[in-house]
DNA sequence: GCCGAACGTGAGAGCGCTCTCACAACGGGC
DNA sequence: GCCCGTTGTGAGAGCGCTCTCACGTTCGGC
């Protein structure tokens, strides 16, 4: 609780409510509801008004404004991640741009929370349930993150970014992780492979398991056995794309297509396939997922799954803002779509 | 303005100061004296309080304490870059979990701002320069930008992230992109290259600029000349890198080491060296800069310079805090070593 | 044993705002 | 011309906290 000093020599001169309403000659209340947009004024009491408003160059005092309205006019952004995706990849610039586009339109602050260490995530969890923010934006929780239920015990509104493995009946946007991974392996199997294998993610986590749900998906419809011979689990990273594609050749010298769940790891698998003589696409054809800059950097580049962050960004921002202005729990989802890119990791058909 | 409406279903119950006074059996004064920890306080008393307030859960209302102290508890980070390393590189999130490290220890807040427009950037100005926020972290500033200018009138202290081009005179801290620089072009001469090229960042950044001046640096060392035909200007991206490459491999097909201003770019000369016939590094090595993810998915691996960017957003906060704790503007500067990491693409001495 | 310093504590003002309530002014229906 | 509803405005309380000031108590020095 150790707050800076609060003497300094600094002295800012702030005008105030009250300044404003004696040089408009008009009372306190009355400023107050021009700037608020009350309709209860008089147009030439307005004019007065915005006019000393504008040459005292007036703001109002948040702290002020919050004492009294019990509205902080801020929401947390919560980003748990403990440095995997964090570092490798630009999903949450991204995810953040697209919130704070919605949020500043709104006049509200977007204040992020990056806990590192189970005593941050403590400590995060206190600030959020002290109700200093109106709301929050969960974003890449893990399993067992104790943050939803505080935050649902303290009674204030959240929306995951993401969906936890175990579902808290919240509100909820996501991308369709498994809408997009059926996509990726219907275009492979489109294009004539046969024995398609994957690379999965971590179980612990939505996306890794919605995405392997969706690989399932699209063998199953095409009348396919799933084999578990072809189902590697990775965590995401180059290198661990890298040991699950030397497994998944080592006992599985057939292959001719694979599936990985993030550009990073098919980045991985490439290499390896590289270096074990085989041509991508032609012996064996590969699609990522994200969509990432890796993707066009390669050489072959990618197919990838592009997934509209910037947008999940600014739906998760909308759901809260919709939730803290009705007051009560709402529970919406949004899924938001997915789009193939192809390139010329999967390009051609199969050479039989 | 338009603030979310008031009136909702939802009351949450809080305990004030008052309540913990009466529980402890003490004044409300003394409550707060032992919340701020205050050592005007007797134990008996202190301890008494300290039970009350974790009976009732006793959390601190920031607005009101905000509104009689002045400070707001929070610091402004301004990332106002338009899309560019903002989504192609992890360095934004790096910086954000520096600062956050350093800030949460202080029981301070982080607020994001990132403009996305002219018409942002003023919101972003007035919102800052009206106080609400003790102080800034201007991070990504390019030329033009009104911010620097704005916060000094409104004497809300700053601190730069990475040198801005034209120099305010203010508190900054940066890594070495001309000490880093300048290393990984003495190691090509180290290893015997003769003809060194480079791929420089754009001319209106701080990066840009610093990191041709290190190549500069390390040639007029070394007794060389530098040779204008040798020195090629891109944009930091992967496309910017590829077209650089060819025009100076049209110009100059005696190349024989090329260091280029970041991996992105770096990556994209090496598709072009490759495609052209060259082996990297037997007939053309390569450096890169920033030792992102990239540098080690691309084969073969890309020598890079790598930046302590945690310990500058760290560093950063610290210098805002301390430039807020003293309440007058400080000018300090801090530059931050880098390191080079050698890859395969400069591997070997050169091929004669 | 007396005085002044040091210490611990409480009373109370006040930060800048919103919002309720009261009230004045006006206008239309009878 | 009276009453009532509507409309615009002001007075004033109060949000939860910090901080100054005043006051009672303790203690060391002589």
């Amino acid at each position: 609780m150790a707050q800076l000093a609060a003497r300094n020599g600094r002295t800012r001169t702030v005008t105030t409510l009250e300044e404003v309403a004696l040089k408009a000659g008009v009372s306190r209340a009355t400023v107050s509801r021009v700037v608020n947009g009350s309709p209860k004024v008089s147009p030439d009491v307005r004019r007065d008004v915005e006019a000393a408003i504008a040459a005292l160059g007036y703001v109002p005092n948040r702290a002020a404004r919050s004492l009294v309205t019990r509205r902080s006019g801020s929401i947390g952004v919560v980003i748990a991640e403990p440095t995997g995706r964090l570092f490798s990849d630009p999903f949450f610039p991204r995810l953040l741009r697209g919130i704070s586009g919605a949020l500043s339109a709104r006049d509200l602050q977007l204040v992020l929370l990056m806990p590192a260490s189970p005593a941050d995530t403590d400590r995060t969890a206190d600030y959020l349930a002290a109700g200093h923010v109106d709301g929050a934006l969960l974003v890449s929780l893990h399993g067992d993150d104790p943050l939803p239920e505080r935050m649902t015990r303290a009674g204030i509104p959240f929306v995951h970014g993401g969906r936890p493995l175990r579902g808290t009946g919240s509100s909820l946007v996501d991308v369709d992780n498994r809408g997009g991974a059926k996509t990726a392996v219907e275009h492979l199997i489109a294009r004539g492979n046969e024995v398609i294998a994957t690379i999965a993610g971590p179980a612990d986590m939505g996306a890794g398991v919605d995405r392997l749900n969706g690989y399932r998906d699209a063998l199953t419809e095409a009348g396919r056995a799933i084999e578990d011979r072809l189902i590697a689990t990775a965590d995401f990273t180059h290198e661990g794309g890298a040991a699950a594609m030397q497994q998944l050749l080592r006992t599985n010298p057939d292959i001719d297509a694979v599936f990985a769940a993030s550009d990073l790891m098919a980045a991985g698998a490439l290499g390896v396939l590289q270096a074990a003589g085989k041509r991508v696409p032609e012996d064996v054809a590969l699609v990522g997922y994200d969509d990432s800059p890796i993707a066009s950097t390669v050489r072959p580049q990618l197919t990838s799954v592009h997934q509209p962050i910037e947008e999940m960004g600014n739906e998760m921002a909308r759901l809260l803002v919709a939730a803290i202005e009705e007051g009560q729990p709402v529970q919406r989802r949004v899924i938001l779509a997915t789009e193939l890119i192809r390139r010329a990791s999967s390009g051609g058909r199969r050479q039989p």
